[in-house]
DNA sequence: ATTATTATGTTATAATATAACGCTATACTC
DNA sequence: GAGTATAGCGTTATATTATAACATAATAAT
């Protein structure tokens, strides 16, 4: 049994499926107010959920919105992650590309940094807002 | 006059040298009660202070720590930025590898988007944690 | 000089996140 | 299965990070 596939518990799973259904990123109060009617009832739940699913890669939090998105299960590990973020609309998907990956996982050493993990946030706008 | 050498207001001065005198990434609080001293008492003072140093490019925030660091001065524009932060004390490097920036700035289009800025925290342990 | 822009000082409040505590469920181990 | 370690839960309070709003002052542009 993978990390990944390993059993939620209640408060986790009632987490995870509500950020799978979002489109975009979401807030933690936010997060919180919609699976009030769940039984969540104060922040710390939604934080300690957060916590493990991030943890276990199955979310990952973008940093520069303070907000959380389901991971795409495209990503190979939980330590590297690259996002393209509309500054427009919020639009942000996570990104898989093979190249970007190698070329970031390679940097090794990168000012006596031994690398264990990255984040990437790529800005600009999508192909809907362009016009 | 760039927008870099623009002349900065009393309480931009302020905080930005402050910011500059740190060897690591500072939070807005402790920035705050740093130059209290010198009539700053509320945090909108400290924080519009940074955001105009911000836009600017003599400072970046450290998006996974919502700390602030000085611009190094090898970053070519505001809008591309890449540090080395290691886990385990703190220490932040702003990275000027042109080959990476050359890179991530070649990425175009990257799913339908277009591309206006980016941020890459790389993490870590730095040399002197490494023993 | 008039006007627009930018910055300031201040109070209050919003938004994000964690500490701490007592309790419960689950897994491990002998 | 009893004992024990680990992880999770529910709750209250509080810490941390950041902005809204408003009145005033300084600076720059026309
Ligand atoms: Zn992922
Ligand atoms: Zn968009
Ligand atoms: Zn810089
Ligand atoms: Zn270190």
């Amino acid at each position: 049994m993978t990390l990944r596939n390993k059993e939620l518990s209640k408060n986790q799973k009632i987490v995870l499926d509500y950020i799978q259904k979002c489109k975009k990123p979401v807030k933690a109060y936010s997060i919180l107010s919609n699976v009030n009617k769940k039984g969540l009832k104060a922040p710390p739940q939604v934080y300690r959920a957060l916590d493990k699913l991030i943890e276990i890669g199955e979310v990952h939090k973008i940093e520069s919105q303070n907000s959380y998105i389901a991971c795409n299960s495209t990503c190979t590990s939980p330590q590297g992650t690259i996002f393209s973020i509309c500054k427009s609309c919020d639009k942000t998907d996570e990104i898989s590309d093979a190249k970007l990956f190698k070329f970031l996982s390679e940097v090794k050493d990168m000012n006596g940094l031994s690398l264990s993990g990255y984040n990437l946030e790529l800005f600009g706008t999508c192909s809907n807002c362009k016009d």
